[in-house]
DNA sequence: CCCCGTTGTAATACATCTGTCACCAACGTC
DNA sequence: GACGTTGGTGACAGATGTATTACAACGGGG
């Protein structure tokens, strides 16, 4: 079981995140603050970093740069998490020696996967990129290509992460707030009709496959065969 | 259905909020002072804590402090409320552990998106995956599909609802003033021969499971096998 | 700095659902 | 068996939820 630390001062955050990598089966490590980060890390030698940029009294980005110091705790891979308006030098953040970056808001699902990314990539057999196949339609994650019968289909981010959402949740009903927590993130602030937009442009663009994207008026939408 | 409660001592713009809020479908608590507040808090349990910064007596700053010191009412989103000219730090709000913030004057359409992105985030990310059957008869919760021996059941939703109110409670007699509360709401107003209307409907749908549910003259109705 | 693709919101159009009512059938009591 | 009460049913107008379109704001790339 691989072992996750996460620094960030946010206690709900902290929690959400938390609570999420629990479910995918990690274990994980809370602390509040950079100084008490820095000491887990030492000692509990996690396999993996989720860092606020963010955080009282020690810079986020000092702690990144400290951890890269020490011979121990260098191989760690890190993740960043940084609020939009923080707007750091994506560039930056890798220099110190940060692994991937998250921007906030992000989707649980977001996180989730670059977390998986990310430890993937320290494991020795590289398992091969996932692809979702429903009816006529195939989504190559790795690729980030969408298929149909009628070739490639050009998607935008919303659009792709909204069918990633409804096809990886196949035949499951999600809701309008579902759906805007999986794909614009935890807190976007807007309107829930938005979703209904964004699935009209889907299955415009998706053509016969559009389809597959079922309404369940009350509830929300879901995607299903037949 | 959610419950909020409004910590404000300007009457008139607690009536506003309260207003919208109510109209939005939440259960709406107010009071004017952070005493109150706190009492509310502790026996309501709300869902969601809406707090002027600038209470008299007490500042509204103590009352969050005070409410995220105990367990029970830590848990407790808040939202905080500041006129423009407070000019608090954003990051000491959050600090507090208020989890959104909303500066006066504000259109009331920004306040509901926040209240309802705030209250997104403690939802559980899926519907539970739980299917009830009964004799001929499965409901699929997660897919949202029931299912007869002749198939799959279009069903709207109020009939959804009802037969879910059914066969939860399988066995027990309902009547019609109860079928009300659980498939309706709490608060809704018409009718009880609605419901007879709607026990009709479904059981036409159902076709033979349709006699699954059962009236019992003078009492109301209830699901039963054989 | 402009252009164009993307995105959120609002306005409108559309389809379906839903509550009520009127009337009829079933029931049970006397 | 007649009568009062309770439940079933079908019709219909208004309410509600969704689709579609248009548009303005925004931001990235050239």
């Amino acid at each position: 079981m691989k072992a996750i630390l996460i620094i960030e001062d946010e206690h709900d955050i902290a929690d959400l995140i938390a609570f999420h990598l629990k479910k995918e089966g990690y274990r994980v490590l809370t602390v509040h603050d950079g100084t008490s980060g820095l000491e887990m890390a030492r000692t509990q030698s996690p396999d993996l970093i989720i860092l606020d940029l963010m955080l009282p009294g020690m810079m986020g980005t000092d702690v990144c740069r400290t951890l890269k110091q020490s011979v121990k705790t260098a191989v760690i891979p890190i993740i960043m998490l940084t609020a939009k308006g923080e707007e750091i030098d994506r560039v930056v953040g890798f220099e110190m020696g940060a692994d991937d970056y998250v921007v906030k808001p992000f989707s649980n699902r977001e996180l989730v996967l670059r977390v998986r990314s990310v430890l993937r990539r320290s494991e020795p057999e590289y398992i091969e990129e996932k692809i979702i196949s429903v009816g006529p339609l195939t989504i190559d994650l790795g690729r980030h290509v969408v298929t149909t019968r009628d070739g490639e289909i050009a998607l935008t981010t919303i659009e792709y992460k909204l069918l990633l959402a409804l096809a990886e949740r196949l035949g499951r009903v999600q809701n309008r707030d579902q759906l805007l927590k999986n794909v614009w993130g935890y807190n976007y602030v807007g309107d829930t009709r938005t979703v209904d937009t964004h699935i009209t442009r889907l299955r415009t663009k998706l053509g016969d496959a559009g389809d597959l994207i079922k309404t369940v008026r009350g509830f929300g939408y879901k995607m299903e065969e037949g």
